[in-house]
DNA sequence: AACATAAATGACAGCGCTGTCATTTAAAAT
DNA sequence: ATTTTAAATGACAGCGCTGTCATTTATGTT
């Protein structure tokens, strides 16, 4: 089975390989008959081209990286299963990169990595969105970039965003209308956008409620399941403890769900508790966690699809469109007991 | 910053292109001090050889592929971890691909895949290790591959591979030590190796200390969570219940929890609980979840090695080690109450 | 009808490597 | 010292594509 070329097309078609190459990476300057009856040669022979011709000819490499590290493996395999499915469409090739954003190697593992791999382009994801040395590093290399991230207004670059403010102003609403007042909020690790925006979800969900602000009932986590058993330790430690707990993350709700379990609080009736971000941990906790669900795959896509119509050229630009973050109610969550 | 190329490098040794080719392939008939000489111009230019080049020129895609249909992302992002581990020290790329066993587009995907990554080589992991199909259509285009696979005596192709009668013989011993003797057991979906394996492991540790082995204690699960639940109530209904359960994977084991929790049956103190696999979720679950281990990340550096060291000229084939699972003693584990 | 202009196509070189085979150099054998 | 044999190196073509630029063909203009 002797492998198909450019050069085979051309021939059958009756035209120079350089029509067919044009046809292929869809040029402007074919007529559209030629274009179609190349194009009806190519499906007819199942001709594929040859990556490595392409990338060796026009110095690019056809390939996109994926950045993350992120502890939560399920994120991970959303993201890569919707970046995948984007580069393979327009025919990229995907390098996953896993990383550690704290290390000091970081750039220079990086620097090597789009050394050999020649990547045309990366996604990046948090916490590396918002590592402005790395960020520097790839405007410097003009790397183009795009990055997928909470809503953050004061973006300049290409980004794909959730709203998580809103998200989570969801949840803390869910709770208000179970009649919960005093509502627990299990903060995230500082200098996250995310931490943040939530963080302002809830204080905009009680003013809006005219629920008053208790700071008291505001602790600091770390996106794990220790900080989430201490802050839940800590909040239900208070003299007048909240019927309601957000925590910022799942890993976090699972921490409070065994604080609540040591402490003999069973959930939901004496104490009602909404994770972030639904990881399938969600699912298998007892009882089931109400959470909130991200896009994640279908945010992978835009952000693949968003990088590779910037890198390939005779391509439109693409308008992503807006996503939403889905509160998924299930059996953490009940009426304040009261 | 102008790319260096081989070119490059051989103008500065004063050798031809041939040469320095001969060192980046690990060559033989080089001399040493030659050698020694281009490596070192080599690391001083930071040379990277350009891929596609390579890749063109000697016909080899230097890709492999990774093939995974796994519901748990843990297990799938250290499969990467470890392939790509073992990728990054051979100059080899990773392409991922996640797939449906059973779908029949399975083989048209990939030999589509195929074509256009024109992959070296595969890395298949359960369920894909057993489908006698795809198997013999990689045979039929020659594309080398190796497994990922539970123990089997029976193979005949490279694998490396985890002994999960031991495995299991362990958690049995370990609950048995414990003082249960009616020990219930949740089977995985049948026509998996694994399955059959972890099977013949609880027999055989039953055996060996005497224990009478009654088969209304074993009930058939299919790795879900859902099927964990229903197997758990249909065991803590019986008539005279185990004391305790192992569950052939942790989400079946999640769901034994739940059951348990329904029932009002606590953990560990009237049911122990053995899981299989260590899903982060065994660490977070109420009470934490006595599991066992496997050395996913290093099992995949392995088969890595295996597959690339075939592709590759001029290596040694490789030699794997033994790896071994390990129980992890948790909560949901205790003496027999009694 | 003759010319100007634009659209469609092709010729050709070359991207950076490696395979093949010829050539040089060193080591071994006489 | 000379021949034989092996080891080390180089010359060169070409992998399958695409960029550049020249050429042909169609379209519009006076």
């Amino acid at each position: 089975m002797k492998k198909i070329t450019m050069q085979d097309v051309a021939e059958q078609a009756g035209v120079s390989p350089k029509t067919v190459s044009r046809v292929i990476n869809n040029e402007p300057r074919v007529s559209e008959s030629t274009r179609k009856k190349i194009q009806q040669i190519i499906d007819e022979l199942d001709f594929q081209p040859n990556k490595s011709a392409q990338s060796l000819a026009a110095d690019r490499s056809l390939l996109i990286g994926l950045l993350y590290d992120n502890p939560s493996s399920a994120y991970i395999t959303n993201l890569q299963a919707g970046v995948l499915d984007t580069c393979y469409q327009f025919g990229y090739g995907l390098v996953i990169h896993p990383c550690q954003n704290d290390t000091p190697d970081l750039l220079p593992k990086l620097r090597n990595l789009l050394a050999s791999s020649r990547m045309d382009g990366l996604v990046l994801t948090p916490p590396m969105t918002e590592n402005q040395e790395l960020l520097d590093f790839l405007e410097s290399t003009d790397t183009p970039y795009v990055l997928i991230s909470p809503l953050d207004d004061a973006q300049t670059c290409p980004i794909v965003s959730l709203d998580d403010v809103s998200a989570t102003k969801q949840s803390i609403q869910h709770l208000i209308d179970f009649g919960h007042r005093r509502i627990g909020f299990i903060l995230g690790t500082r200098q996250r956008s995310g931490t943040e925006m939530r963080f302002l979800g809830y204080k905009q969900a009680l003013e809006e409620n005219n629920v008053s602000f208790d700071e008291s009932l505001v602790v600091q986590g770390d996106f794990t399941f220790d900080s989430g058993v201490v802050a839940a330790q800590q909040l239900l430690r208070h003299e007048t403890p909240p019927s309601a707990i957000f925590a910022s993350n799942d890993y976090m709700a699972a921490g409070v769900m065994k604080a609540a379990a040591q402490l003999r609080i069973p959930i939901p009736y004496e104490l009602s508790l909404c994770g972030f971000d639904d990881t399938p941990l969600a699912m298998y906790m007892t009882p089931t966690l109400t959470t909130v669900r991200h896009p994640v795959e279908q945010l992978a896509r835009e952000a693949g699809e968003l990088l590779i119509r910037q890198l390939k050229k005779y391509l439109q630009p693409f308008e992503p469109e807006e996503l939403q973050s889905k509160l998924i109610i299930r059996d953490s969550t009940g009426p304040v007991n009261k």
